[in-house]
RNA sequence: GCGAAAGUGGCGGAACUGGCAGACGCGCCGGACUUAGGAUCCGGUAGCCGAAAGGCUAUGGGGGUUCAAAUCCCCCCUUUCGCACCA
């Protein structure tokens, strides 16, 4: 007998566990595998608890599948590039590689004390040459197949900081860290195609069964696709375009809308230019006043881009004084711009029917532009043109649209889609507010883009033999300038693989969610230096049989991963569509309501809980506290309650363990049980099964652990009646002996064994030590999982409520197997159901056998 | 504004497919053991009425379906999250 000390025992057994290299995998064909991923770690300095319940909720579920013998890859590594590494140079002078590999190695220690059982031997950082040679090459083979382009973009540029800045790193119009006015600039930025997966990423959605449906929403949303009609409204040409110099460009002839309504294109009264349409500049030159018609565009152009994006200003425009005719009505109508008009979705230019569009009803009315109804409702109120206060959005019959009047708008759209594309002046197309993916950051801690810009060849790949770019150790970081990289000039300056010439590289760095699309293949293959995976390894282990993270994920990281798995695949690299079988969410843990930060100070180190605690009791209070997904709030009083469990379980255990660690103690026999033993033993199964099925399929974490409580009270309150209770508790050795039947000491022996191994993903330390008092040489994977046996597990006598009226009025003791004329009769017979009953007529009595009686009266 | 999810004791949370609401834990109250207890073990703990037996009321609010509703349907309220001029 002796007491818990956790300190001690978590040492001794994550050293055995890191010499046996204990959770180290290699490919066989002849196990079911299992591929268990936490998102990887972006190495901060420091985990608080809220990330590191995500790895707890992994290990569980990784040891409970080794246990049932799955060979379990669960891997662990680090997004190790990014901005706060560099943002701390700027600030500090510590070099990102510095600071980098410091935390990493903090942080790993963290899980190290934690238990986690992770495959060190496959760590990875992307940081490393090792890592990002092969960012680099699968930059190279996306070049290749036109999935990686060069194009002029506009981005946010702080004119004091000479910086890019993210979209969020703009605030209110402003930079972060300055304060000062944010500008438009337009650059040349290097860009991933992943429109080209669009429709095949928005289907994917349909068929991923085990991921969250709220983040499948998000992905759809985000994809945001809509089915549409490119129409061309030909615009009216001025009289001096007739006769314009030899150097004017040739006028164009038409603007194209796109429209998701073209059921109401009868309405469109006018058409609206974004103000970065290339027409502008066109319509400028030909204007009267063209300085004037600019100096208003300026103004637009200029107004804070996210605040245009997400419409929080006032709708303004004004007229251009060119006219478009309307294809199908052949009228005149007027060209204005607009600044709530979008540049960067459809076409940048959009009909506007007043009358059936809400923003261009109020654009209409505020500048007094005709409104011409076109859809009537089904209601029967009829909308007119000049008394209608609110665009109606719905659908109904078309009118006045000529040989389209009387159809439904629904089929009026099949029909004039079909009209405009007979008469050449549409077509149908499919539009997706899903952009391609701009990765150019002007950032020095990054994966190099492997270009090279030669002034006679242009625009030229880094052959792949000369794979890795490496990057430079560039000495000093200001926080000015474009891209650092820039400054260095044996960096910058190279030669033209092709003609041999001068030639410069590109300077701009990947974001850093490239590295992180791919890293789940690359665990499965870390050390392949021929290329980025092996496909027959990769084939063995993916997908991912069960990923979690957080959902601030369920977007970027998530869409894009599911982007470069289909690149993977077109490359014949993998065999499958999808990277993640089956995603879990986990929610955050919060301090005093709030999200855990350093900059908030409320944050939860796990080494001052492990100090105290021991680790055992951190993990199995992180996943007692609440299901896996839910927003948990942090309480000490919650661990200190999962430490006195712990420590109840440990004392009872180790209390019996030279009773029951002998050898030659048979199987307990059912037929020779007391009514007591019987009661345990069914209890010990009725855990066994729904530990099992709390943990898989179902994850309910939280479930599971109060089911191993109750097994351990069911323990005291039998040892209580064997009388070894007081002798265990107050280690008074001589009275341990009182266990004389040997059926106690087989039921109390399957009790504490299954006890100690279901727990063992929780407190994996806990249980590898009593596993091991208890006389077993193995460690608890050999033991493998506990089985249940259902007969057993059944309760012989149950308790069935009788309910008169609904109300619970009696409970009778009956076998299991009563039948429903026996439930009847003795609910009947009951004589505080008759007191309910007596001079009443009972009108019905609905028996659910094992379940419940309820006798409807009157 | 649109969309989704959720709302259960003092608190965190249970409740499989409609079948005893509140498992398990925290907190609190009582008892035992003790020189002592903040250790440990045992018991109690939704609210109201009642000495008790027992009864009544309760799963955000209001309606409905059903023998039976936390669970299904409708309306409303609140909270959280996501999207937000996407033509």
């Amino acid at each position: 007998m002796s007491d818990y000390r956790p300190q001690a025992i978590e040492s001794k057994w994550q050293q055995a566990w890191t010499d046996a290299r204990a959770f180290e995998v290699s490919e066989d064909a002849a196990r079911p595998k299992f591929y268990c991923l936490e998102m990887f770690a972006y190495p901060s300095g420091h985990a608080h608890v809220g990330h590191v319940r995500n790895y707890i909720i992994g290990d569980v579920v990784a040891r409970m599948k080794r246990m049932r013998g799955f060979n379990v890859l669960h891997p662990f590594g680090w997004d190790a590039f990014g901005l706060p590494a560099e943002n701390a140079a700027i600030k500090d002078g510590i070099h990102p590689q510095t600071s980098t590999f410091a935390n990493i190695a903090h942080m790993k220690g963290q899980l190290k004390r934690l238990g986690i059982s992770y495959a060190w031997e496959r760590e990875i950082a992307t940081c490393q040459p090792e890592y990002y040679k092969w960012n680099q090459w699968l930059f190279l083979k996306m070049f290749e197949r036109n999935l990686a382009y060069r194009k002029r973009s506009t981005v946010n540029w702080c004119p004091s900081c000479q910086t890019v800045l993210a979209n969020e790193q703009v605030v209110d119009g402003a930079c972060w860290r300055c304060g000062s006015a944010v500008l438009q600039r337009e650059l040349e930025q290097w860009f991933l195609r992943i429109t080209a997966y669009a429709e095949e990423l928005l289907a994917g959605t349909e068929r991923l069964h085990q991921w969250p449906d709220k983040v499948l929403t998000m992905q759809r949303n985000w994809i945001g696709r809509s089915a549409g009609v490119r129409v061309r409204f030909p615009l009216v040409p001025l009289d001096r375009e007739a006769v314009a110099g030899p150097d004017a460009s040739p006028a164009p002839a038409d603007i194209e809308i796109f429209t998701t309504r073209v059921d109401t294109i009868y309405g469109a009264t006018f058409v609206l230019l974004s103000p970065e349409h290339e027409m502008v500049e066109h319509f400028a030159r030909g204007a009267t006043s063209p300085s004037e018609l600019l100096a208003r565009v300026d103004r637009f152009r200029a107004q804070d881009r996210t605040a245009r994006l997400t419409g929080e200003i006032e709708k303004e425009g004004f007229d251009t004084g060119r006219q478009a005719i309307n294809p199908f009505t052949g009228q005149n109508i007027p060209i204005w711009i607009a600044n709530f008009v979008l540049a960067e979705y459809g076409t940048g230019a959009i009909m506007a029917v007043p009358a059936h569009d809400q923003r261009d009803f109020e654009f209409a009315r505020k500048y007094g532009l005709a409104v011409k109804v076109v859809i009537q409702p089904p209601s029967g109120d009829r909308l007119e043109d000049d008394t209608m206060e609110a665009a109606y959005v719905g659908d109904g019959r078309v009118v006045e649209s000529a040989e389209f009047t009387g159809l439904a708008s629904t089929a009026a759209i099949g029909r004039m889609s079909e009209a405009a594309e007979r008469r050449g002046i549409g077509r149908r197309t499919v539009q997706y507010r899903l952009k391609d993916w701009g990765i150019s950051r002007q950032r020095y801690w990054g994966t190099p883009i492997p270009i090279l810009y030669c002034d006679r060849c242009g625009v030229v790949p880094v052959p792949p033999e000369d794979l890795p770019v490496l990057l430079p150790r560039v000495a000093t970081f200001t926080g000015r300038g474009d891209s650092p990289l820039a400054h260095v000039a044996e960096f910058l300056n190279t030669t033209c693989p092709r003609c041999g010439g001068a030639a410069q590289r590109e300077t701009d760095t990947m974001d850093t969610f490239f590295d992180s699309s791919w890293y789940f293949y690359r665990f499965c293959d870390p050390r392949n230096d021929e290329l980025p995976f092996h496909p027959a390894t990769v084939a063995y282990w993916a997908p991912v049989d069960f990923y979690s993270g957080g959902v601030e994920h369920a977007i970027l990281h998530l869409i894009y991963s599911r982007f470069f798995t289909r690149v993977f695949r077109d490359l014949g690299m993998v065999h499958h569509d999808e990277p993640f079988a089956r995603l879990l969410t986990q929610g955050m843990v919060l301090k005093a309501g709030a999200v855990m930060s350093k900059s908030k100070g409320n944050v939860v180190d796990p080494d001052d809980m492990i100090n105290r605690y021991g680790a055992d009791a951190l993990r199995v209070y992180v996943m007692f506290v609440a299901p896996p997904e839910k927003e948990v709030e942090w309480t000490d009083a919650g661990l200190e309650g999962s430490f006195r469990f712990l420590n109840r379980l440990w004392r009872i255990v180790d209390g019996v363990c030279e009773t029951i660690g002998g050898d030659g103690i048979p199987a307990p026999d059912q037929e020779r049980l007391s009514g007591a033993e019987r009661a345990l033993r069914r209890k010990t199964h009725e855990t066994i099964r729904r530990v099992t099925l709390d943990l898989d399929p179902r994850v309910h974490l939280n479930t599971a652990v109060s089911a191993l409580m109750e097994l351990v009270n069911e323990l005291y309150v039998f040892c209580d009646g064997a009388g070894c209770l007081r002798a265990m508790v107050r280690t008074d050795a001589e009275s341990v002996g009182t266990l004389e039947r040997i059926e106690t000491v087989t039921v109390l022996k399957e009790a504490v064994e299954s006890l100690v191994l279901l727990l063992s993903p929780f407190a994996p330390h806990m249980a590898e030590e009593l596993w091991q008092r208890l006389g077993h040489a193995g460690g608890i994977v050999s033991a493998g999982w506990p089985a249940f046996d259902e007969h057993v597990a059944r309760h012989e006598e149950i308790v069935v409520p009788v309910q008169v009226n609904g109300r619970v009025r009696a409970r009778l003791r009956v076998p299991a197997e009563a039948s429903e004329g026996e439930l009847r009769s003795l609910a009947l017979a009951d004589p505080a159901v008759q007191r309910f009953t007596q001079g009443r007529t009972v009108k019905n009595v609905v028996v659910a056998r094992g379940k419940l009686v309820n006798v409807v009266v009157q």
